[in-house]
RNA sequence: GGUUCGGUAGCUCAGCUGGAUAGAGCAUCCGCCUUCUAAGCGGACGGUCGAGAGUUCGAAUCUCUCCCGAAUCACCA
């Protein structure tokens, strides 16, 4: 199928015969390219390079040039200066497209690159007893945008949320808990208000520092996995839980784990243990370390001082269980840009400890969100919750929807839908690893380039269906229209925009499709009747109803519902 | 200071492996609902692609230098 519907190898091979005595057959392919305007044609040959060789005028070397090529399956190929342009024939490309996509349906664009092999990623991963912010969300809404692009290339994601549930924050909040702290308040409004005594240790060890003392014991009982530190932990953990599930809900979210740092606790000793049998380790100002001076990086500090283990040392665990777990084919960290580093460190140990496996772990690094400029800080209080901007964006949405359509009937559902859409769209619309400042109005926007303007063109298309009373048989595909060739295109291009998505872990990829086509989409809508009785309806209708199946099947690859009417 | 990423229209951003007059959205102004949802469509306005040099038939795109911004640079995660 793919083969069939490769337009620029028949270009490619039309121009084989003529050519093949200067260039090879993939440098014909390479050198082809789809012009900006389509009134310059579908496929164009720029004949600059050929000038050098036969020593001529490209102008002169296009119009022999064209003299030589079988123009019969195109609609005409014209010579424009030094470029030869190829007009595809659009009803038999069209017709071909709307039968593929209207056969395959959802399936359209489905690859099996990824061999069924195993692809964790490393996503959300909220600290326990704090409030998931606008920071969380991008990780959460790229690693779940991400897993549903590696399925449809074939791959078997697992969707890991690396909870924070380990720490010396811990004995601090143990301890907070204990002076001010009550269940009845917990149980009630457990982020809140865990965060709340939180950032009171925090206000109040400034003036009595004995209390770092009795949180740095706490949090000694708790490894050493005291009773009464345990419980309180696992409670912690269980109601952080609850209410971050209540997000993730909201946002259409799920996990195949929720392992966090804790369940690394009794993992780390075996990394230690080979770091030391390979002699990796070194001790430098008091601490263990491994030398990365040839990968041109920091020492990775292994154990402090103290003999306490870091960061870097967990997730060295964690590496390796996620590899002895799913012999993974690549394993993905959706993490902030800001941690570049550790990651290029962790890559650089395991590389160190013998893992040629090491290749396959990939840092998708994203741009951070900051607060008139400034980066967001929980402690600092400059926050923007995520639960207050969908909760926004959801009113705005059935206000909306109250003002424009206020018969519809699941208006609340929609409104979720659309609201949410709009949020999760506007975080993966632009490339991951751009920056962008916080406004809600941006956010929460549903004209223009957004997530609701695309469930919008689909809701149109929906209705036309409706209208024409769910044609499910069509009986001819022919289109001669051509204010429907921008649309036919876009439709074809579908599964290479599916392909480039995964070899470049980007969800704006598909995003911009998304809101390409809908334009296309949009265009021929307001120009062509496509309920007119006459013999090019059914195709039209078969259009329309591609259209739709290919922007639910991108929303559905953002995480975007598509609701069919709002 | 070292490393990494960025600087394209008033704002937010596209621009695939260098190619034909640099594109969208928002904002501003104007037009289009007695045609299928106006969350739409069309038009106008708006740019020395940070600066300079180089490679090339051709550079927003590649190389170098400089300016500006952000992130990061071992005992947090």
């Amino acid at each position: 199928m793919e083969e069939k519907m490769d337009y620029k190898k028949k270009v490619a091979a039309a121009l084989a015969p003529a050519l093949n005595e200067y260039l090879t057959d993939t440098e014909i392919y390479e050198k082809i390219e789809i012009p900006k305007e389509s009134k310059m044609g579908d496929y164009a040959f720029p004949t600059f390079t050929l000038a050098k060789v036969l020593r001529k005028a490209p102008q002169m070397i296009a119009s022999e040039l064209v003299e030589k090529i079988d123009q019969d399956q195109f609609e005409k190929v014209e010579v424009a200066g030094p470029y030869i342009n190829f007009f595809l024939d659009k009803t038999a490309f069209g017709a071909e497209v709307l039968g593929t996509v209207l056969s395959q349906k959802a399936e359209y664009g489905q690859n099996d690159d990824g061999n069924q092999g195993n692809v964790p990623i490393d996503m959300s991963s909220p600290n326990i007893a704090k409030p998931i912010s606008m920071g969380h969300l991008r990780s959460t809404v790229i690693g779940n945008s991400l897993s549903l692009i590696m399925s449809k290339n074939g791959y078997n994601p697992i969707k890991i949320n690396h909870l924070g549930d380990w720490g010396t924050q811990f004995g601090k909040l143990i301890t907070a808990y204990k002076l001010w702290g009550s269940e009845e308040e917990v149980k009630a409004d457990p982020i809140n208000k865990l965060l709340e005594y939180y950032v009171r240790f925090h206000k109040e060890d400034q003036e009595k520092p004995e209390l770092d003392d009795i949180a740095r014991d706490w949090f000694k009982k708790l490894e050493d996995g005291d009773e009464e530190a345990m419980n309180l932990w696992q409670w912690f953990r269980e109601e952080s839980l609850k209410s971050f599930k209540q997000i993730y809900d909201k946002l259409g979210i799920t996990f195949d784990s929720y392992k966090g740092e804790a369940f690394y606790n009794d993992k780390m000793d075996e990394i230690v243990q080979i770091l030391e049998d390979k002699g990796l380790l070194k001790e430098s100002q008091g601490a263990q370390v491994v030398d990365l001076e040839k990968y041109n990086l920091n020492p990775a500090l292994i154990k402090k001082t103290d003999g306490a283990t870091l960061y870097i040392t967990r997730d060295l665990a964690a590496a390796l269980y996620r590899y002895r777990t799913y012999d993974f084919n690549q394993s993905l960290y959706v993490v902030g840009a800001e941690q570049t580093n550790h990651f290029k460190q962790l890559k650089a140990v395991l590389k160190e400890m013998g893992f040629d496996w090491s290749d396959d772990v990939h840092h998708i690094p994203f741009g951070l969100i900051t607060l008139n400029g400034k980066k967001l800080s929980t402690r600092s209080g400059r926050v923007v919750l995520l639960d207050e901007v969908l909760n926004d964006a959801v009113s705005l949405a059935k206000k909306q929807i109250n003002d424009k359509n206020p018969d519809l009937a699941n208006a609340d559902t929609v409104a979720k839908e659309v609201g949410v859409g709009a949020v999760i769209f506007h975080d993966l619309k632009n490339e991951r690893t751009n920056s962008f400042d916080f406004n809600l109005e941006d956010v929460v926007r549903f004209e223009g380039e957004t997530g609701p303007y695309v469930q919008y063109s689909r809701a149109r298309a929906e209705s036309i269906l409706r209208k024409a009373g769910d044609v499910e048989e069509f009986a001819q595909l022919n289109i001669t229209d051509p204010k429907a060739w921008d649309t036919l295109k876009a439709l074809q291009d579908f599964p290479n925009i599916v392909k480039r998505a995964a070899a470049q872990y980007e969800p704006s990829v598909i995003a911009k499709y998304a809101l390409g086509l809908a334009k296309a989409f949009n265009k021929y809508y307001a120009n062509s009747k496509i309920l007119a009785d006459d013999e090019e309806k059914t195709a039209r209708l078969a259009l329309v109803k591609s259209v739709s199946i290919v922007l639910e099947e991108s929303l559905r690859l953002l995480g975007v519902k598509a609701p069919d009417e709002m």
